[in-house]
DNA sequence: GTTGGTGCAAAGTGTTTGCACTCTG
DNA sequence: CAGAGTGCAAACACTTTGCACCAAC
């Protein structure tokens, strides 16, 4: 799995206006970006950009690692700048929230598999779905 | 969450050929499937079934939780007949084979989170990605 | 007999692609 | 100034829906 260092993120791909701004806005987001809200807000300070260029670059991004892809229970993707370290996901199925969280415990089950099946683990999503506290409350009430 | 109890599985759907066939398949499989491949398999024994009344039953199994949903990273869905033990998913990137495996961190996760964060999780979803013993021997030579 | 379920074709999403033009390097 | 990158529209893959007919209850 060697990868030759990039010298900087966008290795040797040009700097366009559009592409230069498409990342600043995902790194800036620091949240959970659709490519449909990418699309939104990069038309706010280039109007002219078009949904097409939006998918291009998120697929040029994650080629070039610079962002995560995740598949919460939904039709579209989700992406985020890549983490510096990895977390994972609590989806509230009341109010939508995405809550991020991270745990020792699933670096042990990596291990775990190594060792038992062989499967050495590049990636890992965790995705977790149920009730936050405030919607909890709301549903007791309400 | 107060849910009536079924009195059989499909709890007074009516059980028509097509319905009954495809929940027979789903469950046979043992593996996953996706919504093609049991349309494929449907017709086999039903040559006239059609593609929305499998999606249409799918939709309606998950409503019933009859089956769980799954979300490799791929653009289309993945379903399984509701598994008795939760269990997880390892997607080998090199052959595309997915390994079920089951761990009791992932109990003490839920545990850990819903003690911290006051979230109650009612479904989890772990896919890890990475690479099969065997795929990692064919890399190594190839 | 009702009316829920089906097959078909048409529409709907989210994403990708072909092409001519533009701009970076 | 070559060719990577763009905008646009058309194509794509997967899923949903409207409608007329059919069959389970």
């Amino acid at each position: 799995m060697g990868k030759i260092a990039r010298l900087h993120s966008l290795a040797g791909k040009r700097t366009t206006t559009q592409r230069k701004l498409l990342l600043d806005l995902i790194q800036q987001a620091g949240g959970h970006l659709d490519a449909d809200e990418l699309y939104r807000r990069a038309r706010e300070q280039e109007p002219t950009i078009s949904l097409s260029t939006v998918y291009r670059n998120l697929k040029l991004f994650k080629e070039l690692d610079l962002i995560d892809e995740r598949h919460f229970a939904e039709e579209h993707h989700h992406f985020e700048a890549k983490a510096t370290v990895e977390h994972h996901h609590l989806v509230c199925l009341g109010c939508g929230r995405v809550i991020e969280f991270k745990s020792p415990l699933i670096e042990r089950m990596k291990r775990q598999l190594s060792r038992q099946n062989g499967f050495v683990v590049t990636d890992v999503e965790v995705c977790m779905m149920g009730y936050c506290a405030r919607c909890q409350e709301s549903m007791a009430s309400g």
